[in-house]
DNA sequence: TGTACATCAGTGAACGCGCGTTCACTGATGTAC
DNA sequence: TGTACATCAGTGAACGCGCGTTCACTGATGTAC
């Protein structure tokens, strides 16, 4: 939103060809909700667009290229909607800001079924998605940890379970792996906790099992409405994550042991 | 496997179309691995099974058909797989029988991952699943209900969040359908209250977004033993239904507020 | 400003491929007498 | 047990279709002088 590349000459080609690849994304979004990701189908989108089969290769040099172009697309456009979600109730304490963030998740989500099944889908098959998507895909959660990551600032902490038997790995261990690629990228100020990041990762893992049930229609005869559903689940994660509504007594932005930012 | 039909006129005849009709069945589920759902073939699976693809119809109608069965016999075999799971921990308590159910929905899913894509994956474009599958498709969430049922009813409760400003749908609204289809099927001993129902509905939503995620590849860099990350999963999906293992002090078997059975 | 050439977008035909489904057929298996 | 007929499994050709990708082409746009 910020950068953006060169000047880049304003050439009547140059502004036909930008229009058109959008056109061509466009109509391949389009396509995802009736056919579903695996059968994206070239042809079909160029017959979309008005244009022969042939003439996208101008634009794409594959199929696979314009999946890799949806698939970013897509994972910067649902990102920024969770960030935007966020940033807007920064103002009014952890719990809202958790509650945005979640909401945004099912909001984009079920206004594009089709993309979310891109993204949060089956993989396409023979498809090997490319680095590119990488830090775009990682946005959403980046988002839920770096609340979370406030809110145990705050002094929000989850309750860790009892000692189940049979099962031994000690959470730090769990998580090392995200607990090491926090660190790296900064996102909560000081160490990650064991326990608060398996929190995160759990929670981000229920947010999207939630709307892919809701979307793949295994709700279906539980659940009416799947906003309501969507929020109690919300709530709930932020809940185990030890945050609570300001003004709610304890937890959250006035947790309990709290010692301020 | 308690009820099979007829004793059925054991002729040659009859056996060799069992027998093919489950290599069909076999071959097709074979396939899912490496196409995914949307793209299975009638005809690369006569190819493997070795046929003509036309002799197919003499034993599915039509493609659908095949997916119906391939539905039907995958909900089936992974609902056995949990319900197996959780009966063979009936000695050993509450949390014992939670955690082995959820094993066994990670362990079928890691083992057939072609198969969890067709079941819990993005659903085939063009395909619409009858009411056989319906059924089949709830066995494993009947597990989990029975299990915290039982739960419930020896005083393990989960906790109810504070209330979140702008989330006002009372919990007994939000899974009015869930509670109906529990009572209706006398899962629950006695009126299922709306926390639990909800919070298994949850833990539902969770271990399969897990499975999903892990499947999919979303966890790369995050999670490195599957395993380990979703027994800690299990485990606190377990503990937030007021479930604990038996001599952790209290909760589960032993829970604040029992009531013995 | 005007011309000559290079660049590029889009066309249409063709390639080889695989798909689901139908159909008339052959030959093996099952059944009634 | 033996024969005549009915049932059924599997064949092979064909239907019409859509796919990704390549290629030589035309005509419009851009650029250098």
């Amino acid at each position: 939103m910020t950068d953006r590349p060169a000047p880049a000459p304003r050439t009547a080609r140059a502004l036909a060809r930008e229009t058109l690849t959008r056109d061509i994304v466009g109509a391949a979004r389009a396509r995802l909700a009736q056919d579903g990701p695996a059968a994206l189908s070239l042809r079909a989108v160029a017959r979309d667009v008005g244009m022969v089969s042939s003439a996208v290769y101008r634009y794409f040099p594959s199929r696979d290229a314009l999946l890799t172009a949806l698939l970013v697309e897509c994972y910067d456009e649902l990102g920024a909607a969770v960030e935007d979600a966020e940033a807007a109730q920064r103002e009014h304490g952890l719990a809202a800001r958790w509650l945005a963030a979640c909401r945004a998740v099912r909001t984009w989500s079920v206004a594009h079924p089709g993309e979310f099944s891109l993204l949060y889908g089956t993989p396409v098959p023979g498809y090997a998605a490319p680095r590119d998507t990488v830090v775009p895909a990682t946005r959403v959660v980046r988002v839920l940890v770096r609340v979370a990551a406030d809110a145990h600032d705050a002094g929000a902490r989850p309750v860790a379970p009892a000692a189940w038997p049979g099962v031994d790995a000690p959470v730090e261990t769990v998580v090392a792996r995200a607990r090491e690629y926090v660190a790296a990228e900064g996102l909560f100020p000081g160490r990650a906790p064991g326990e608060t990041t398996l929190r995160v990762l759990m929670a981000w893992s229920t947010l999207f099992g939630a709307v892919s049930f809701e979307l793949f229609g295994h709700l279906v005869g539980s659940v009416d409405d799947g906003a309501a559903w969507f929020d109690a689940v919300a709530v709930r994660l932020g809940a185990d994550l030890g945050m609570a509504p300001a003004g709610a007594g304890d937890g959250g932005d006035a947790a309990p042991g709290r010692r301020g930012r």
